[in-house]
DNA sequence: CAAATGTCAGTTGCACTGAGATTT
DNA sequence: CAAATCTCAGTGGAACTGACATTT
């Protein structure tokens, strides 16, 4: 109900009978990249990723800046967190994190600054230092999962299948790239 | 061929027989998380979206830069050459990129110093600005076009209905996020 | 007057490049 | 010596905030 009216108050003004929903510009888009230029699926697609990704971008850095945090920092957090001894060299850091060394040296600098991790020497490779999480960074890290967890990390309107589904197909995107 | 060889060398390391296959860091974080936090759908999804996200950017700036473009720029762009006259009012420019205000002055800026757009005065409001692709602009565009089609957006790996798919979905959550 | 449109100045966060110091 | 690790200084592009001028 409702939405029979909003119709026929929009489809005045249009030759074309419109559909009742509301307009998805990517969609739109591809219509006339198929129209004028060829197949539109990649277009499409990477249209959506960038779009999608922000979005979930906007909607977990909006959960954590209470905390203090931003994504990148917290996905450190939470790589430090899951290490043996909670604490990683640089270097792996950057290694998983798919980081720059100097991006590493950047986030670091701000954990510290904000005393949620620690610079350590290495035992027995001085070219290395450790980063480990503080007590202060574990406590940050929990508050703040809670946070991202009660948005579901931005994620609306698909189900754990559909998620599944979507990380397979991005697995294997990945995999072909030669992310792993 | 080399795979047995390669999993018995590095197998001795580790207590649990390790598949063959290379290591992907994100079902490795996503297990721990289901280990240590709880359900890890949302958590896999949304890191694989910034991590594929990463990858196609990487890709279309890549083929973009001879071109002295950025993906933002060739959006706009393409957005331009998709309008009924080549033109857009700013703000219309701004909803269907989604960016703010004085991002898109920004982008404008440097398509204008480029000679690929053009500022004008709208006929009726004088408040409002037209952004006219220039004849540059236009060839710019189908060469660029060109190289982001030869790498196909940087998507490999997945065929035409796994990317519709993919598309199916991200569209789904769009739209259950308010994107439309 | 309020609302809309666009610009300007300044800030933040991130990713990079190039150079260099230290250690292995 | 070469290679590895990390840091520092500087750059570029993007997204934002707040203030403002102009027009409707």
């Amino acid at each position: 109900m409702g939405g029979s009216a909003a119709a026929s108050v929009r489809g005045v003004s249009s030759d074309i009978a419109s559909p009742d929903e509301p307009f998805d510009l990517i969609a739109r888009a591809s219509q006339i990249w198929r129209e004028r230029i060829g197949p539109s699926e990649s277009m499409e697609a990477v249209t959506n990723v960038m779009r999608v990704q922000q979005i979930l971008q906007a909607a977990v850095d909006e959960s954590l800046r209470p905390h203090g945090l931003t994504f990148a920092r917290y996905e450190a957090l939470v790589m430090l967190s899951f290490s043996s001894r909670d604490s990683l060299p640089m270097r792996i850091m950057g290694e998983r994190l798919q980081l720059h060394p100097t991006s590493i040296t950047n986030i670091v600098d701000r954990l510290e600054a904000d005393g949620l991790a620690q610079r350590l020497p290495h035992p027995t490779d001085r070219r290395t230092t450790l980063v480990a999480l503080t007590p202060s960074g574990r406590a940050r890290l929990t508050a703040a999962t809670s946070s991202v967890l009660l948005t579901d990390f931005g994620f609306v309107g698909l189900d754990n299948g559909e998620l599944q589904l979507l990380s397979v197909l991005m697995t294997k995107l990945r995999k072909a790239a030669g992310d792993f």
